[in-house]
DNA sequence: TGCCAGGCCCTCTTTAGGGCCTT
């Protein structure tokens, strides 16, 4: 089993400590290398979006108004998880989000948090940045829909993840590339990768 | 009104500084 869930929001800010709050989120499943399941809502936290934010994602003040309240999304989001492990492009961003919106809709976060964004530095250092956008363009992947929207973001996020272990299936011949095996890929050196994987496939 | 983060990672480093990445 490698399933993985594959999240991203929209907010009003950078940090959950000053304030911010979440305004989107979109879970993108994925399992036997491809996507297989999807949710998506905007979500009401009583927080004003400021206008730098409305012109970067097209997320409204009026748009969240009539959605539904931020702790509702939230535990719909937790069932459709589940206890699957998460995966983020900068995941220490969406873990903060995560981990905070879950506890003001009184719902446990126990899921580890595998990034794309730690990963790709490590697998693709050519690359000449390592934003989604960047690396979702620099392999030919599919765009869904309009950047800075949660679910095409994680749809963009999930189709490099898919790539990532379609890539180091085939370098080290594995048969899966699961969660734990990608964080302990993300938290190695990056001169440490092909020594960490090598031994890894020795073993499997 | 004005201000605001934090972990990773490189290097002209390690008694530090600054760019990257997310909204």
């Amino acid at each position: 089993m490698t399933r993985m869930a594959v999240i991203d929001f929209e907010t009003t800010g950078i940090s959950p400590e000053q304030g911010a709050r979440a305004t989107e989120v979109a879970i993108v499943l994925v399992e036997q290398g491809r996507i297989v399941d999807r949710y998506q809502s905007l979500m009401n936290a009583g927080v004003r979006i400021p206008p730098f934010i409305t012109q970067l994602t097209g997320i409204s003040n009026a748009m969240v108004a009539g959605a539904p309240p931020a702790a509702l999304v939230m535990r719909e989001a937790s069932h459709f998880v589940g206890e699957v492990p998460l995966v983020a492009h900068n995941a220490s961003f969406d873990r903060k989000f995560w981990v905070g919106e879950m506890a003001r809709a009184g719902e446990p976060a126990p899921q580890a948090f595998a990034c794309t964004l730690l990963l790709a530095r490590r697998l693709y250092p050519q690359a000449p940045n390592h934003k989604l956008g960047t690396l979702v363009d620099l392999h030919g992947l599919r765009r869904t829909g309009a950047a800075h929207r949660a679910l095409a973001d994680a749809e963009m996020a999930a189709e490099l993840l898919l790539r990532m272990q379609h890539d180091l299936r085939q370098r080290y011949r594995l048969t899966t590339v699961d969660h734990p095996l990608l964080v302990t890929l993300q938290r190695c050196q990056r001169h440490e990768v092909h020594r960490l994987m090598a031994a890894h496939a020795q073993a499997a």
